[in-house]
RNA sequence: GCCCUCGUGGUGAAAUUGGUAGACACAAAGGACUUAAAAUCCUUGCCCUUUUGGGAGUGCCAGUUCGAGUCUGGCCGAGGGCACCA
């Protein structure tokens, strides 16, 4: 028997699908759109399991739904702009264009291997100058339309990789690249104005049905929306600040106020500049704010400035004013009024300094006498010990009735604050989208004019010296704008500027002028199904929807909102860990084992290696699979069978040898049955047998609810099914009649995963390699009888096979009658019956 | 600390509205074929019983129901997100 030849097989299908530009996407409003994309790689070298994983999925669901006679839209691109480049540029000496376009043409290489319906001709790269020249105008429009800007801040400072982060990119107070302690540092930066939508993005979630419920919750919490109100608190004393603004989502328990703690950023601190305990003070707190154990501590400190603060409720009650390392300038007003009776972290505080501690809610089954201790009180209750306000109910009363009198008496106002901040895009960094302007003598802003537009980067500079490559190179920075001397903005934009937009240019990759032709991107967009991994849930999705909201803004014609219809978000690739006696990671193929469980070092049977957790493949611990060479190894529609078979995709897969070896085999056992199928159609038989046919339609009807709902790994069950019921059914006499329609539209639902394969498999019965999805025969599934599951008192007894659609009285007839059955209800009291229709009884006696 | 998700055989997992738990696969054990091995195929898979058959069983404890992996409450465990957000 002739072995299945993945390696000629799948060159020949890439080949034909290349030349036969099977996959190029055209506009055409008189058919439905269907836009598929994967969240697009970064050119980091080669390609990884993930990619493998995340291209499946999604090559999966474009090849079903081009099937089904959608106008399916399936690009992909690259994320080319970052560090990487960079650091590779400074490591190896190589300039970050070269580095770049060189993995690009691996990796490309590499997905072509993998026989992805992709539409090439539309391929993107974000570090071309025909991408980020796009991304200059667009940047530009956001200015005049105010929602871009600069000013002075506090920034996250890495100084490692000596660039801003975003506050998105410190994880654990560490840069989320270098894993280095982030410093505050307070630089001049361009802010992109995305708190202004912090409404908008809130409630668009609601609109997003068709995306994971935790990834809105995600973006929900970061986006971080309180109702609350504004209180001005009058300052007794010398200062020439008279008034303290707070943000508090209590007012109703002003009664409990025992300090006014503000950050040390705060206005009033310009008074205590020149304080050498303040001094000193101040800089023990940039410290807390950063490194992890304080973090994880938690400790409070403060420092008494002598003030007072008035109670507005309470004109006699007056109490101190602290700078405090808990509390943010740039969250509410940074200020916050302390009541330690019901707030732990103002307990806390309190209980260190010696500050009264004053109840003002008490639980419903306490008594007026109910007092705080060591736990904070912030559940439901009633208000006590607060003059007015006593007897509100807490919270549903109480907050609202709070603001009014607060309203009522002109001491604050109703507020609703958001915990999300404006983008900070400035980056020191060489390698990314030059931002389009300039700066005159004054260092007023100067936008570069359209005729000089776009802003190229630089070519052949020196990226070894420290800090920002751009400001160094002085030929390029110096200009004339109008006959006048002005000098360039030299930081570039965040990386996320690039892929908050890519997928409009994917509707139109050729439009010259603009960064997308409406037209297209009217008919293409929104995205209907998004595939990536969690990991982007707050960064890239967040910013990619507040930039359709940016480009909406003030624009009629732009009607985007929301970019993505649906989204998926798959798991990871993990795989076990190995490690030497010293504690050193070992790559899979650095260790070998004879029975599976002891390993040891290839070759070196005394030298032990230790087995770890499964984790998800990275580079430094080393357990990573390279997908060329288990392409080249076992072909391409294996590796897709094996990576989807193990494990829902939402959820992490074990990557197996063993489970990738099956699935090899399994394609020769495919093979091996088509030469079957191919025989049996040309024999003669007779046999009235229609069961195949029914089969088929029944797995038609399985695989569509299974595509619809992403069980991808039930598929490759059903699959598998298939297979066992075939080799079955083919070693009988059967009915030739309709076995090439029955065994074509097998291949065609499984052509989306196993593409190379089937179209082989309909060449070789001279059939058209690109079938329509087949329909459900309803006909033939309709079964005349139906297995009745016979429970007494809950428990299953029998299986009974019988007519469809009789009434409980027929069917009881029939276990009565029925040899089997009829012994489980013989000479027992029937007491009562429960028939569920073509599906069981269940009989209580 | 707060929020979210998930706990099913030795393993990865199926189970569409509450209605046959463990589909499908991996691993294991036994067997067939073979001079032998590999490959392939078959059988088994918790407890009791020689078999027929019966029993227990979806993290634990309760509840709702004729019936719960699925619904409700509490507990335990694992994973993820946020981190002084006033």
């Amino acid at each position: 028997m002739e072995r299945y030849n993945f390696k000629v097989v799948e060159e020949k299908w890439q080949d034909y699908w290349t030349k036969n530009k099977s996959f190029k996407s055209t506009l055409n409003k008189s058919k439905k759109k269907f836009y598929c994309l994967e969240m697009f790689p970064y050119p980091s070298g080669k390609i990884h399991m993930g990619h493998v994983r995340n291209y499946t999925i999604g090559d999966v669901l474009s090849r079903y739904k081009s099937m089904l006679g959608f106008n399916v839209l399936h690009p992909m691109g690259w994320d080319s702009f970052g560090m990487p480049a960079e650091n590779a540029a400074k490591e190896n000496k190589l300039d970050p264009k070269i580095w770049t376009e060189k993995n690009i043409s691996v990796m490309k290489t590499q997905l072509k291997k993998l026989g992805l319906s992709i539409d090439w001709e539309r391929e993107i790269s974000t570090c071309s100058e025909e991408y980020y020249k796009h991304q200059q105008l667009f940047f530009l429009e956001l200015y005049d339309k105010g929602l871009v800007y600069k000013k002075e801040n506090y920034v996250n400072w890495d100084p490692i990789d000596e660039t801003v982060l975003a506050n998105e990119q410190v994880i654990d107070g560490k840069g989320w690249r270098s894993g280095a302690v982030v410093e505050r540092k307070k630089l001049n930066q361009w802010f992109f104005n995305i708190s202004k939508f912090s409404d908008e993005l809130l409630k668009g979630l609601d609109e997003l049905k068709f995306w994971p419920n935790k990834v809105k919750i995600m973006q929900k919490n970061w986006i971080g929306k309180s109702f609350g109100c504004e209180v001005n608190f009058k300052v007794e004393g010398d200062l020439p600040i008279k008034t303290i603004k707070c943000f508090t989502t209590r007012p109703d328990t002003l009664f409990g106020f025992s300090f006014l703690a503000v950050s040390v950023d705060h206005p009033i601190s310009e008074h205590f500049k020149e304080n050498p305990e303040f001094i000193r003070f101040k800089k023990e707190c940039s410290k807390t704010g950063t490194t992890e154990e304080s973090i994880a501590q938690g400790e409070k400190i403060g420092f008494n400035t002598n003030v007072m603060a008035v109670n507005p409720l309470n004109e006699k009650q007056k109490v101190p004013i602290y700078f405090a390392n808990f509390v943010l300038m740039d969250y509410g007003f940074g200020a916050v009024f302390g009541c330690p009776a019901h707030d732990q972290r103002d307990l806390d505080f309190a209980l260190k300094y010696n500050l009264p501690v004053k109840t003002v809610v008490k639980p419903l089954n306490e008594d007026d006498t109910y007092q705080v201790k060591k736990e904070a009180y912030t559940g439901i209750g009633e208000i006590i010990n607060s003059d007015f306000l006593n007897g509100l109910k807490v919270p549903e009363e109480s907050v609202i009735k709070t603001i009014e009198i607060l309203e009522e008496k002109k001491l604050g106002n109703k507020k609703i604050n958001f915990r999300l901040k404006d983008w900070g895009v400035s980056r020191q960094r060489y390698w990314g989208c030059p931002i389009p302007v300039a700066y005159n003598e004054n260092g007023d802003v100067i936008k570069i004019p359209n005729d000089q537009l776009p802003v190229r980067l630089p070519e052949n500079i020196n990226l070894k010296e420290k800090g920002n490559p751009l400001d160094k190179v002085k030929s390029w920075k110096h200009i004339k704008i109008n006959g006048k001397d002005c000098f360039r903005e030299t930081d570039t934009l965040d990386t996320f500027v690039d892929s908050s937009w890519y997928f409009l240019r994917f509707c139109s990759p050729n439009s010259k002028d603009y960064g997308y032709n409406i037209d297209e991107i009217n008919y293409w967009m929104p995205v209907d199904q998004y595939i990536g991994g969690v990991e982007h849930a707050i960064l890239h999705l967040l910013y990619s929807r507040f930039f359709m909201r940016a480009l909406n803004y003030k624009n009629d014609q732009f009607k985007i909102t929301e970019p993505f219809e649906g989204l998926f978000t798959q798991g990871m690739v993990c795989h076990e860990t190995y490690k030497d006696e010293n504690n050193n990671w070992l790559s899979p193929e650095e260790v070998e084992s004879e029975d599976g469980k002891n390993f040891y070092i290839k070759n070196y049977p005394d030298k032990k290696a230790i087995v770890g957790s499964s984790e998800s493949m990275s580079k430094s611990k080393k357990n990573t699979i390279d997908p060329e060479y288990i392409i080249n190894n076992f072909g391409a529609d294996a590796v897709r069978l094996f990576i989807l078979s193990d494990s829902p995709p939402e959820k992490d897969v074990q990557w197996s040898e063993q489970g990738m070896v099956a699935s090899y085999k399994f394609m020769q056992k495919l093979w091996v049955l088509h030469k079957k199928f191919k025989d049996k159609i040309k024999e003669d038989t007779t046999s009235e047998d229609n069961e195949i046919e029914i089969f088929i339609n029944q797995m038609i009807e399985k695989i569509n609810y299974n595509l619809e709902k992403f069980h991808y790994n039930v598929i490759i069950a059903n699959l598998y099914e298939s297979y066992n019921f075939f080799t079955q059914k083919l070693n009988q006499n059967i009915s030739k009649k309709n076995l090439l329609d029955s065994y074509t539209k097998f291949l065609s639902i499984i052509s989306p995963v196993l593409p190379h394969f089937t179209s082989e498999c309909l060449a070789d019965l001279k059939l058209n390699p690109f079938q329509k999805w087949p329909e459900v025969d309803k006909n033939l599934i309709k079964n005349d009888t139906v297995e009745y599951v016979i429970q007494i008192n809950g428990k299953k007894r029998a299986i009974l096979k019988y007519m469809k659609d009789i009434n409980q009285e027929e069917l009881m007839k029939e276990i009565i009658n029925n040899q089997e059955t009829k012994k489980i209800i013989e000479n027992k009291k029937i007491i009562k019956c429960f028939f569920v229709k073509n599906r069981l009884i269940n009989i209580l006696i």
